[in-house]
DNA sequence: GTTGAGCGTT
């Protein structure tokens, strides 16, 4: 006769009945419907205080010598997909932050394969970029020939973001890498943006950039101009930011406040939703085009709607993360120069989000394209090398806009930044190789910033173009002022390049 | 044996 037995995902965690077989045992399957990934079962021992496995035989687990009982039994997961945290982490937020892990990585598409790459090939390939736990290429079930495109599955969501970020030469053949639109809708949308109250004048975007840094990477800082007495900081990694929230920080003597930024309505959610889309899509346009000016305009397409918000998020997601102190990356993946790499990183906002697999907040001011991004070598950060104004990313970003669009886009202003064309494997892109090494706004910002346009940290050759203003957006400020110095001017970006590099040699940085 | 925008037996 059939009863039900307790089953908590973890201890403190909420019970839920599951019913047991008419042996009395419990189907794995029946386990699994309710605990995805659970793999056994265990329980605490009251005698010993220790934890007791439950026997597992042919998918069905069964009971104690004295039966089930009322014991309350527990979850086992694979130990790869460890479930328990590894910290005092509350259960919560363990819980959160697993399901942000899990939501990262995803099966990337990958698309123009050469009909003869094997999936042999495509691992090879891709293990330059991290671990590969899955490479497959899309065969015709009666010919076995290819039929040009494949899925892969990296194990760090460091490797996924650099390998979105480019495109990729296989097998003689530029390849798209891209989320699959199967996984669209799973895509996490953890934001990566905190806003900064309480700021005061003095404290400039370097200010906050080097400050911040040492958090985590810094991939964006807005102020607002005129003067509003906040700002919004960027991390690459969501964790960092929701990590910061709710605090609040001294910075050159101010006390500043760190909390959630989010969209300030819901119509402006609706409207921030729809401008992501559109500009995804490459029909960006709104009303906020990021006004080219000065030597180095940004061009005037997309900038857009995004509203701007005027304060933080209230209440509930606050505090969450406090106490939890994010002080390196989740990933494993982290470069020998580990994080926090003080500021030298260009804008990696809101460049392909979609494909990155993050979604963002998209907040008003257009950046004018300034001088060219920072030197996204001189990272120590990430070694997302490739992703700050790789130019397959902005095209990722428009969602397969012409490289001639990106090109324009690009090459606008005084020549620095990166050229975008790719350029064969084992070489530097072809053309404009130069990196700019000032600015530091250029148009990921400006893409980023939809509603009102205000002018990016300029490069050397020019202040930021004034942009135009978004529909809710701040007012568009003018164009920037000079842009951060970067400590690491001078080497060259493509270099350690992985879709530049050739596939045989060793300049290829490694990520692990 | 050809092809070249797309979206995955499971």
């Amino acid at each position: 006769m059939s009863s039900y037995i307790q089953v908590a995902e973890d201890e403190g965690e909420e019970p839920i009945e599951l019913p047991t077989e008419d042996d009395s045992t419990l189907l794995l399957t029946t386990l699994s419907a309710q605990f995805p990934g659970t793999c056994g079962l265990k329980y605490r021992n009251p005698e010993s205080r220790a934890m007791r496995g439950v026997r597992l035989v042919e998918g069905r687990l069964h009971p104690p010598e004295n039966g089930w009982g009322k014991a309350v039994y527990f979850c086992v997961f694979p130990k790869e997909n460890k479930r328990k945290s590894d910290d005092n982490l509350e259960n919560s937020t363990a819980k959160t932050k697993r399901m942000e892990t899990k939501l990262r990585c995803t099966d990337l598409i990958v698309l123009g394969l050469p009909w003869k790459t094997t999936e042999q090939n495509l691992r090879e390939y891709f293990e330059t970029f991290g671990e590969v736990l899955m490479a497959q290429v899309k065969k015709d079930a009666k010919s076995g020939q290819s039929k040009g495109f494949g899925f892969i599955r990296f194990g760090s969501y460091e490797s996924q973001l650099r390998c979105l970020a480019q495109r990729h030469m296989i097998d003689g053949r530029w390849c798209d890498v891209k989320v699959p639109n199967s996984k669209e809708g799973m895509i996490q949308q953890v934001p990566c943006k905190v806003f900064v109250g309480r700021c005061t004048e003095d404290l400039t975007a370097d200010d906050l950039r080097e400050y911040f840094s040492k958090f985590g990477e810094v991939t964006d800082v807005f102020i607002p101009k005129p003067f509003r007495a906040f700002s919004f900081v960027t991390f690459l990694d969501p964790e960092v930011a929701q990590s910061l929230c709710g605090e609040d920080h001294i910075i050159k003597g101010v006390s500043v406040h760190v909390s959630n930024a989010a969209p300030k309505s819901e119509s402006n959610n609706r409207n921030f939703n729809n401008q992501m889309n559109s500009n995804m899509r490459g029909r960006g346009g709104g009303s906020g085009g990021g006004g080219g000016g000065g030597g180095g305009g940004g061009g005037g397409v997309g900038g857009g709607s995004g509203g701007m918000q005027t304060g933080p998020i209230d209440g509930n997601m606050q505090g969450n993360y406090q106490g939890n102190r994010y002080m390196g990356h989740s990933g494993n993946n982290m470069g020998p120069n580990g994080w926090s790499n003080p500021g030298s990183r260009g804008n990696l906002d809101m460049p392909n989000l979609q494909a990155l697999g993050i979604t963002g907040q998209n907040n008003g001011g257009g950046g004018g394209g300034g001088g060219g991004m920072s030197n996204p070598l001189a990272m120590g950060s990430l070694n997302l090398s490739a992703l700050p104004m790789n130019p397959a990313l902005v095209a990722a970003a428009l969602n397969q806009a012409s490289w001639g669009l990106i090109g324009n886009l690009q090459n606008q202003g005084n020549d620095q930044g990166y050229s975008n064309q790719p350029g064969p494997p084992g070489q530097p892109p072809s053309g404009n190789n130069a990196l700019g090494n000032t600015g530091n706004s250029g148009f990921l910002s400006w893409m980023n910033q939809g509603g009102g346009g205000g002018g990016g940290a300029g490069g050397a050759g020019g202040g930021g173009g004034g942009g135009g203003d978004g529909n809710a957006g701040n007012p568009g400020a003018g164009g920037g002022g000079p842009g951060p110095n970067n400590p690491n001017a001078s080497q060259g970006a493509w270099q350690n390049h992985p879709g530049q590099r050739d596939q045989k040699s060793n300049t290829f940085l490694k990520y692990e």
